[in-house]
DNA sequence: GTCTATACCAGGATAGAC
DNA sequence: GTCTATCCTGGTATAGAC
């Protein structure tokens, strides 16, 4: 059973990760979900609200999908190709690109607390990323910028994924640029 | 000499790279210059004609800022270390992200030909990144994905800069995220 | 919790004078 | 090339009935 809420939520997430914050309205909303713009507000009175929910949860699914590859995978290598394919499911999913990576364009238009929880949400995938490191056994002194590395691969390459998907269904022959980036990556870090 | 269509874009660009595509709008850019929107439309009659223009001179002043990096930086590692210093460059400035980072991100609300040419701007630095690489003797078959790491990396080092810089000039302990990234990836790329 | 109706303002853009 | 004045649309939000 969903709640209206959480189908609102749903909504906003695909738009956001689609079209950015600032390029989506509670009109897209309620014509995807078929109900009126005021009673979005009252689940949500305002788009800021809206935002800190998204991002809430968003950290809670992040991390619950997270420890199903550490769980799912067996060794420190697998569980960060694993975790890589986190990123490349996001943009299978009609081109979606990281929430916290779209927030982190948009910080301008955000409030403060949006904002301190997407540098929040990134401070977790550093520190879990720097933790697989460490047993996979990188030098403690370069755990800290290799998660910081890695992660920012991840993040760009949704980004380079998402520039080259433009000229519609077109993949193009560089089918899976998020693996692709994430294998280089791991084979360069260990 | 600087003309007021250099002077719309000059504001614009900055308003992009800090704000996103659908952040700003001709309000800002006539407050900034004082100058009348009606003004601003003359030079650019749409918005999607701005971004074009934006993504055009964007496109060949960057080409101007690498091949300096070219002429100056001495053997493949210095150009890339000095390469990834113009993404450094442009974060300092402001926080600002690269401009095709925003609109790979933005990408749906802008007119196809601004696409393709966000597209095309990183075929380029692929492109070049790769040449650099084959020089410095990585073999051929692994120049191009080692290329879209880094290009992903510097692209994804500005998203976490952005995202940590928020909490306002608190910059912390983590100075300069962009070289740290490229740092890391130059060491195991090469 | 959902609706109708509405207020208010901002964004993108045009007409036409100077 | 710049201005004043204006238009239309859409985005965010509220009031108040059901």
């Amino acid at each position: 059973m969903t709640t209206t809420a959480d189908r609102i939520l749903d909504s906003a997430q695909t738009l956001v990760q689609v079209r950015g914050y600032n390029g989506f309205s509670y009109a897209d909303i309620s014509a995807e979900l078929s109900i009126t713009k005021p009673s979005i507000h009252h689940h949500f009175p305002t788009k800021a609200a809206l935002a800190e929910a998204l991002i809430a949860r968003y950290r809670e699914r992040f991390a619950v999908a997270r420890k199903e590859v550490d769980d799912d995978a067996a060794g420190a290598r697998q569980r960060l190709v694993g975790y890589a394919g986190l990123y490349a499911e996001t943009f299978a999913q009609g081109g979606r690109i990281c929430l916290c990576g779209v927030f982190a364009v948009d910080a301008e238009s955000l409030p403060v607390q949006v904002r301190q929880a997407t540098d929040a949400f990134f401070a977790d995938q550093r520190h879990w990323v720097a933790g697989v490191l460490a047993e996979a056994g990188v030098p403690a002194t370069r755990t800290g910028p290799a998660a910081e590395a890695y992660l920012a691969s991840l993040e760009g390459a949704l980004l380079l994924a998402r520039a080259h998907g433009q000229p519609d269904g077109a993949a193009g022959p560089d089918r899976d640029v998020v693996r692709s980036v994430a294998a280089t990556l791991v084979d360069a870090l260990l």
